[in-house]
RNA sequence: GCUCGUGUGGUGUAGUUCGGUCCAUCAUGCCGCCCUUUCGAGGCGGCGACCCGGGUUCAAAUCCCGGCACGAGCACCA
């Protein structure tokens, strides 16, 4: 290298590049460094099938932060032909006991996220034997044992670096109080398992962590027929060699997870998985929330349900109309990094934009509708067949009809007050004195607003929910009723996407906003 | 307090392993223009960043040291 960068000095870089070409010319390509599209290679994944889980906490449905763990966990999956595990770690009874509803919810937004079910499904709470088993050995073996502190005892003989009392007791007395945490002999709080790693390590939250600890309550799945429950650490990382997970994908938060169950893994000598973290994610338009926050939200009935069109959960999203690969396409982009970020959901609806501008129909939303008589004398009656998209991508068009009897159209208060010399969309330029409406020209003649109405005879009443932070705005108007069904999610004329939810026999035709 | 992690435009990202066409990628956002019978979509252009300070080097976003900032863990929650 000195000696090119010499002969640089002398020749110039151009007599390098010459040389280079001649004896290697490889060092020449690879300049640019290259973009790196979609998600990063993964560490240690050839020559082994690559196993992924996502775990969460059956306390409630999924919402957009649990999104980022289905997609990446599962296009890892689909990158390396491997299998996701959907794993629903559900041993806490006490303080976020799982609902038993969330376990189904939880599968059915899995599969709207991936288009597809996942290979495994384990539930925590039935794998109850396998966890007591490896527990008893722990104990057997001499490196986990029964302490009978309390947690504020432990904390305090945990911060000076002082072993407990309990931890070299034999492994008699330490199976002896095991097996009356099994039956229930002792109480909740009274004692727990610890695993043996090290009262000197410099970090404290790793010396001689907690694995199991007695819960006497129902749980919902498996009812009261354990006593002793494990905690996430513990039953993960069993979990976790069980069913030979490869890569762990985690929230940093969990990075003293890792180390705990490292240090587990150690004493069972196991192999322990790849670890990948990324950082915590904050949602700019919904700030901070919790599964149990929006539960008693609900609860009290600040919200109508878990798929409130208010509430960041993968059941708002679907109701309110956005597409599954929009939200793929989102996290890929964000990929994988250990920064706290803050996302914002203009990103999330401009990928949803691109991905259904071209599948949605275009109808005609009149909000604040001011009623025009048009005056067609000459030219009646008018067909008019508008495209349900500007370039025909999506088939097919509505057909209205203006003739003597229905002359009558609306446009939105705003556009009349703006100018009284419009161009009414598709269709024709006028001018409006008062309630009337003069066509001018049916051609572009100048460069007047162009602005979206309706036929009277086409239109109904409907209203637009918007979710904004708090509240749900609502938005009367007029819409245009050719061929709209429930369900169906079509581009407001200059106003916005929006999904149809409800097309009752009387009433208004009800809507829910998606985005601009 | 102890331990761990992260700092690239407003936001999010690429590049950092192995220093060199990086006066830094792409997207989103914002601004302007064009096109279009939508304020949508599309096209074009613009705005805008390597946390700070040293050091090593011909050369630092990239390596080293020291600051600073932010975040997380230290639960018998997940």
């Amino acid at each position: 290298m000195t000696r090119a960068n010499n002969i640089a000095k002398e020749h110039g870089i151009g007599h390098i590049e010459r040389l280079l070409a001649k004896e290697n010319p490889d060092a020449l390509i690879r300049k640019k460094q290259k973009r790196r599209v979609g998600l990063p290679d993964l560490n240690n994944a050839e020559n082994r099938k690559v196993v992924l889980r996502f775990a969460p906490n059956p306390n409630g449905p999924l919402t957009i932060g649990h999104s980022r763990g289905v997609v990446v966990n599962s296009k890892f999956a689909e990158k390396y032909n491997g299998k996701l595990i959907l794993r629903f770690d559900d041993t806490d009874t006490k303080v976020k006991p799982p609902l038993l509803d969330a376990y189904k919810w939880i599968e059915e937004d899995y599969e709207w996220i991936t288009g597809r079910k996942p290979d495994v499904i384990i539930k925590a709470s039935e794998r109850m034997p396998i966890y007591l088993k490896y527990a008893q050995e722990m104990i057997s073996n001499g490196f986990g044992y029964v302490c009978r502190c309390s947690s504020k005892e432990f904390k305090k003989l945990r911060d000076d670096g002082v072993s407990s009392p309990y931890r070299e007791r034999s492994i008699e007395e330490n199976l002896e109080d095991w097996d009356k945490m099994i039956s229930g002999d002792i109480e909740e709080g009274d004692a727990v398992v610890r695993v043996k790693t090290s009262m000197e390590i410099p970090n404290p939250a790793l010396r001689d962590w907690p694995a199991l600890r007695i819960q006497h309550r129902k749980h919902p799945l498996v009812g009261e027929k354990y006593k002793v429950w494990p905690l996430l650490d513990f039953q993960s990382a069993i979990e976790d060699h069980e069913q030979g997970v490869s890569h762990i994908i985690r929230g940093k938060d969990l990075m003293d997870s890792t180390r705990k169950q490292k240090l587990l893994y150690e004493h069972f000598q196991w192999e322990y998985p790849e670890t990948l973290y990324w950082g915590r994610v904050k949602v700019f338009e919904f700030g901070g929330f919790s599964t149990s926050g929006m539960k008693n939200s609900i609860m009290r009935n600040e919200y109508s349900g878990w798929d409130d069109i208010r509430l960041p959960t993968i059941k708002s999203l679907r109701r309110r109309g956005f597409n599954a690969s929009s939200l793929n396409d989102f996290w890929i982009d964000l990929g994988l990094s250990q920064k706290d970020i803050s996302i914002s959901m203009q990103t999330l609806e401009s990928f949803n934009v691109k991905k259904i501008d071209s599948l949605t129909a275009r109808r005609s939303f009149i909000r604040e509708p001011i009623e025009i008589d048009l005056k067609i004398e000459g030219i009646n009656p008018i067909i008019l067949k508008i495209p349900n998209h500007p370039e025909n991508l999506v088939e097919g068009h509505r057909e209205w009809i203006i003739d003597e009897n229905n002359c009558k159209i609306y446009i939105e208060k705003q556009d009349v007050e703006k100018s009284d010399k419009i161009r009414l969309k598709d269709f024709a330029s006028i001018k409006i004195n008062k309630k009337n409406g003069n066509i001018e020209s049916m051609d572009i003649i100048d460069k007047r607003p162009i602005v979206h109405w309706l036929p009277k005879n086409n239109s109904r009443d409907a209203i637009l929910y918007i979710p904004s932070e708090k509240d749900v705005l609502i938005q009367e108007g007029l819409l245009e009723m050719k061929d709209i069904s429930e369900g169906m999610i079509c581009q407001l004329e200059r106003v916005g996407f929006a999904k149809i939810e409800k097309i009752p026999n009387t009433g208004p035709i009800e809507m829910i906003w998606l985005h601009g």
